[in-house]
DNA sequence: TAGTGGTCTAGACCACTAC
DNA sequence: TAGTGGTCTAGACCACTAA
C-alpha cells in the first residue's frame, strides 16, 4: 500500500484479526491514532472508514470505535472476486476444469442487456469441484474488443490474475443478479443434479475503471453447495 | 439531511436521476462542484464518494467523475432494507397478512448463533402476496430485551418505521446469508409451492448503533420469485 | 502545459457520552 | 467538564490525462 491511509487500514485489520485488538474492546481515539501513527486526524479517519464499511469496527459516537465480531469468512455476495481469490483464501482445495474455450457473442438476452450489435466474445466454461464432487459452472464471455485472446493455460489458471497482473486491466466494479432457475439437462447432468433440483445463477457484468464494459459472467451452483454471506449498512431509500 | 455532503449529495443524485446529468457525460470538476456549491473541496469529495458507493458514478483519475447508468431499481441485496420500503420504492401494490404474533426464543441453532443462553423474543411471522400471489414468508424474531412488546397493527403495517421513527432506534448494520433448502410442508403450503421445489432463505442478524443485536430474521423466498441485484465494487482480499 | 482527481495536513467548531 | 467522533475548511503537493 502506498497511501498512508492504506497501510494504517492493513495495520489495524491485522490486529483486529490478530486479537491485538480484541473484540467488544475500544480501539484508541482517532487523535490517539495520529499521534500513534505521526499523521492527522482526517488520514485517520479515512483508514477507519474503511474498517467501518468492512465490518471491523462499528463507530460510536462521544465513545470510540468498537471492534466488531466479524465471522466474515464466507463467500462474499458483495465486491468482485474471483474464483481464485476466494479458493485461497479460504483455503479450500479444489480443481478447475476447463470445458470450453471459443468464440462466441454474448448472450444479450440472458443478462437482461440492451445492445444494437452482436459482442463478440471468448467463451469460457469451466467447471469446479471440491473432492471430486462438482460445486459451480462457471461461463465467461470476455469481449474480443478488450482481451482478444486466451489460452487454455490461462482459464486452467485464473482469468482474473491475468487480467489484472499480466494485461494491467484495473477491474472496477460490477453488476450482479441472483435467481433460481430451472437447468437444462447438459447442466444438471455436469453438476450431478437430481430431477426436479433448481440451480442458482449468479449473473454479472462486468466493468474497468475507464467503465468499459469487458465481461459477461454467469456462476451456476449447485443449490445445496450455495452459501452467500454479506455484511451490510443501513441505507434509507429515497 | 443536516449535514453539507449528505445535501450535496442528495443534490447531485437527483440530478442524475432526472438526467440534468445525463448517463456517459461528466459532473463539473471538483474545484466547480465547490466553487458551485460555496464550499471545500473535501466536502465535495464526501459527496462524490456517497455517489461512487451506490453505483451513480465512476471517478477517473485527471479526466472526471462520469455518470453510470444504473438499473438498481430491484432488490438490493446490500443493505438493509424492510419490505415497506421496497414496496414504496418498486411502486408495487402488495398485501401483508400477518400469521401470527406470540412469544417465543429465538432458534439459534438456525441462524449458526453461539449464546449461552436463551433469548426471548416477540415471533412475527408475515406473508406477502402480490395479486394475491404469495411471494415471500417473513418471520422475524426481535428481542424483548430492546423492544419489549409488538401490536398486531405495527406488524401490519412496518417493523422498521416502527422501531426507527417511535422506538428511535438506530438500525445500523446486519450480517446476512443466503441459502437454498427444502421447506417445511407448512411453508410449501403457505407459499403455494409445487412438490420437489425449493425455497431461497435469506436469514440475517441486525444490529443497533451500539453494536446491540436486536433482531433475527428470516426471509423465505418462492425461488421463482427471487430476485437480487447487487451492485458491487472491485474488494483485493488479503 | 493546464486541468483533473488522490492524498494529506493542521487547525476549527460541534454534538454526544461519561463522570 | 473532559474526551470522543462528526463535520468542515483552506490550503498543499502529487500522479495522471489531454491537447
Amino acid at each position: 500500500m502506498r497511501n498512508k491511509f492504506g497501510a494504517i487500514y492493513h495495520d489495524l485489520a491485522n490486529k483486529i484479526i490478530h486479537h491485538i485488538y480484541p473484540v467488544g474492546t475500544y480501539l484508541p481515539s482517532e487523535t490517539q491514532l495520529a499521534e500513534l501513527y505521526g499523521t492527522s486526524r482526517e488520514t485517520i479517519r479515512k483508514a477507519l472508514a474503511e474498517l467501518l464499511t468492512n465490518g471491523f469496527i462499528q463507530k460510536i459516537r462521544g465513545k470510540g470505535s468498537v471492534v466488531l465480531n466479524l465471522q466474515r469468512f464466507n463467500f462474499p455476495v458483495s465486491g468482485i472476486t474471483s474464483y481464485k481469490e476466494l479458493n485461497n483464501s479460504l483455503h479450500m482445495h479444489s480443481k478447475t476444469e476447463v470445458l470450453c474455450i471459443e468464440d462466441q457473442h454474448v448472450p444479450l438476452e440472458n443478462f437482461d442487456y440492451q445492445s444494437g450489435q452482436n459482442l463478440p466474445a471468448t467463451f469460457v466454461e469451466r467447471l469446479r469441484t471440491i473432492d471430486d464432487n462438482p460445486i459451480v459452472l462457471d461461463r465467461d464471455y470476455v469481449l474480443k474488443s478488450v482481451v482478444p485472446n486466451i489460452s487454455h493455460a490461462v482459464a486452467a489458471d485464473s482469468l482474473y490474475n491475468y487480467f489484472e497482473n499480466k494485461l494491467g486491466l484495473i477491474i472496477s466494479y460490477a453488476t450482479k443478479t441472483i435467481t433460481v432457475e430451472h437447468p437444462s439437462k447438459e447442466v444438471a447432468r455436469l453438476l450431478a443434479l437430481g430431477d426436479h433440483q433448481d440451480v442458482v445463477v449468479v449473473r454479472s457484468q462486468n466493468y474497468l475503471e475507464d467503465t468499459t464494459l469487458f465481461e459477461f459472467t454467469e456462476s451456476i451452483h449447485r443449490p445445496d453447495k450455495f452459501n452467500f454471506v454479506d455484511f451490510a449498512r443501513r441505507q434509507k431509500i429515497n
